[in-house]
DNA sequence: AATGGAATCGGTGACAACCCTGAAGGAACC
DNA sequence: GGTTCCTTCAGGGTTGTCACCGATTCCATT
């Protein structure tokens, strides 16, 4: 099922089993993870504070870390920021009970290749961490969209029905408004008065019920208009 | 918001075969694409061109749409940004001979939950289209590294030597301003005389080289001030 | 032929924004 | 005690913004 794009086939010494790191603050969980997946990986370190874990990463520079989110004193995402600034090459892969968008989104953004949750089964959990290694993503189907829907409000479509009020010529002065042009400026872009150009901005402030540029400002931003 | 990531594969409607819309402008790759997946999904139409797609995909509503990158006429990206605007539950699958970065990060950011290039083996592609309607996202191990890294862009962390330029008070008034308050405004908000608000924005403009509030707005987002 | 929207301009007027000069009180530093 | 900086405020001026009142031309629809 999990086993979709193994493509670990061109990479040159993707053949060996992975060296693997393990991360957790819960010593119990560490030593039930470690003797689970020992057969299918090489194990070569633990450590369960956040400290420890970027002086032994630093130390053995595994090609995975497989790494709890939640840590007293700067979590899993100090150890990740730490590690990927000296050691770029690690690959993390984040092992956690929360499935909260938040917690999903901030261990992206910080360089993490993938995240699951701890429920997941002994043989997808080997899976992930081949797959990680060979340079593939790996999320929990559910968490995926997460940070997918977040990728795309970086710059989001929005399809706006409040922009068909404005005529092809309001938008594009508009465009230009909202960039802070001034109106002088607009005059001399599109080669028309500076009469027509408070016409138009007129007109876009009250079709779109705003009252100032800084308003309109503000609203282009949101939707990302410019 | 607590299921697991076995959640999907159990969701009701997801035991019978994914209902698959397909879109590519070579014909001869559609009828290949069709005879080669059609025992294990459920093939409910194709369509060669951009605007045909955006008709079809409306009517018969497949969960999920395996879409060309490259095609006349707006590409994939249009049926895509137009089709989720009224079918937001319509699951696309970029089917590309590109790899370059580029297109799949635009592909991702009109709200495509998958990105596979056509050398992909059909058992994997068929994989990848039951993955994607369940939620999961699914990439070529290459081109998932460009979205996260992409993603992770779009996130700095900027700790600014020019804001240390700015006495306290001008900060203060600053960070009004480039909200796009009115100096009157700032003035009843810093129980001030306008004036005085004057004063502290021509220091601030002065001081970081700027000849405007409109800058000093920009200014203020980019380095996420406000 | 008539209607209406879009785009183009003009005038007037009321503010808001921004610049310059000047200045007074206070805190900090040497 | 002098210097420097911050904060506060004022007068006077230029330019920018926006509204309300007009107008003409072009074009598509009716």
């Amino acid at each position: 099922m999990n086993k979709s794009m193994d493509e670990s086939r061109n990479a040159p010494g993707h053949d060996s089993l992975p060296t693997v790191f393990l991360v957790d603050d819960h010593e119990l969980f560490l030593a039930g993870v470690r003797s689970e997946i020992a057969g299918a990986v090489s194990v070569v370190g633990t450590a369960s504070d956040v400290d420890a874990a970027i002086e032994l990463i630093g130390e053995r520079v595994p090609e995975v870390v497989l790494i709890d989110v939640h840590m007293p004193n700067g979590g899993g995402e100090r150890v990740i920021r730490e590690t990927l600034a000296r050691h770029p090459a690690v690959q993390f892969l984040a092992l956690s009970v929360s499935d909260a968008p938040d917690d999903v989104i901030a261990i992206i953004r910080v360089g993490a290749r993938g995240y699951v949750t701890k429920t997941i089964a002994t043989a997808e959990l080997v899976d992930a961490i081949w797959r990680v290694r060979a340079g593939d993503a790996v999320f929990s189907p559910r968490l995926a969209g997460f940070v997918l829907d977040a990728f795309a409000a970086t710059a989001p479509l929005d399809l706006d029905p409040e922009l068909d009020l404005l005529s092809p010529r309001e938008q594009e002065v508009m465009r230009f408004i909202a960039r802070g042009y001034t109106y002088k400026e607009v005059a001399r872009e599109l080669v028309i008065s500076i009469k027509t150009v408070e016409t138009h901005v007129s007109a876009v402030l009250r079709k779109l019920q705003l009252s100032n540029r800084h308003e309109l400002a503000r609203w282009a931003t949101q939707r990302r208009i410019i």
